[in-house]
DNA sequence: GTTAACTCATACATGCCTGTTCGACTTAGG
DNA sequence: CCTAAGTCGAACAGGCATGTATGAGTTAAC
């Protein structure tokens, strides 16, 4: 907040690596919430002891990496407009952001294993509150049903699209089909009237 | 299928640790799919050395664990009257089978860390189809959409299920409310026109 | 061009998990 | 009651992952 940079005195080749270990760490672990350091590494196209000289440690990784994520999806999600009808709403940020909140959610299960719950619960707690905000706001206005909790509306949300980004990496669907599976799928489910 | 007894000639004890073993393993494995043995056995109330005498490796382990509960759910599914409405037939599927659903797909995901791909096609297909086939049944006869393909309506379903069994293990949903919010959801995510 | 920053391979200590062996103990079953 | 089947703890070997140290090679930046 105070201070944008942290280290503004880098070699210009090391904050790329830092990115790019950073890439890495969120596209293994939203594979696999186990992957090892080296998995990153080689994935990163880095040496493993040049890892640990960014990260002092696996879980600062992948802490890093879930704040990375977490932060581009707030970001993302900060610039669309979701002030209109929330179906329409809804429609727009699953096709903008399925996948970022998907990959997000898997580097949170990652993350899960030793972050205390606290701590997790600050770090998405922002991008989290806009989609439970729209949900809510659908449901105020009539257009979502209200005979089931908001919480588990979003709930549902969620993982429909993990299931989805699951069902494309295992090439049971298309990945350009995936936004039309999932906003046609959770609109319905949460249209009003038995 | 010809002998319904494997082994005929086994102390009592011997074989009730092994059904310990097989449940222990299936709680555990629900829950965390990289369980090692020494949890599995202590959940058992069984030492490590034990359950090895009963299953030679972790592998072997883990798929007699996939199989009991598969098998379990096949008994389970084929003994419901599911040839009514699709939709009421749905709904006490989802009733009676929720979690043992959830708790297979669970374990089935830490198999197939290891076990060949037609291994597992081989051992979950009878379960699955009897899904599957309702859920078509459903799209042929009207009452279920067919403008997203089966295949994508039965991973809703399955995931959806798995979700709410992850909700009620964080405590996020009451386990007695859960088979009534999978079905409000997935029924209205499967009902016709837009 | 010189230097400090950075990268990397190798190697090592540590810890957890798997799978096995051994010997002593307990218990089911005739 | 006797015996074989079963259980158990301790201890070992092998493998893989984490984290650290070293030293030589590369490269960005002034």
């Amino acid at each position: 907040m105070t201070r944008p940079l942290a280290k503004p005195s880098r070699r210009a080749d090391a904050q790329h690596n830092a990115e790019r270990i950073l890439r890495a760490a969120v596209s293994c672990l939203s594979r696999d919430p186990d992957a090892s350091v080296s998995e990153i590494a080689q994935a990163a196209g880095v040496g493993r002891v040049t890892l640990y000289g960014h990260f002092p440690s696996r879980e600062a990784l992948v802490e890093a990496a879930l704040t990375r994520v977490l932060a581009e999806g707030e970001e993302l999600l900060a610039g669309l407009d979701l002030t209109g009808d929330p179906r329409d709403a809804l429609r727009v940020l699953i096709r903008s952001s399925w996948l970022l909140i998907a990959q997000s959610s898997a580097v949170l299960a990652a993350a899960q294993a030793f972050l205390p719950p606290e701590r997790v619960h600050e770090l998405h707690a922002e991008p989290a509150r806009r989609v439970d905000q729209l949900i809510r706001r659908g449901q105020e206005e009539g257009v979502f049903r209200a005979d089931l909790p908001a919480s588990w509306l979003t709930s549902v949300l969620h993982h429909v699209m993990k299931g989805a980004a699951a069902d494309v990496a295992t090439g049971q669907v298309d990945r350009a089909e995936a936004p039309r599976l999932i906003s046609e799928t959770v609109l319905a489910a949460y249209r009003v009237d038995g």
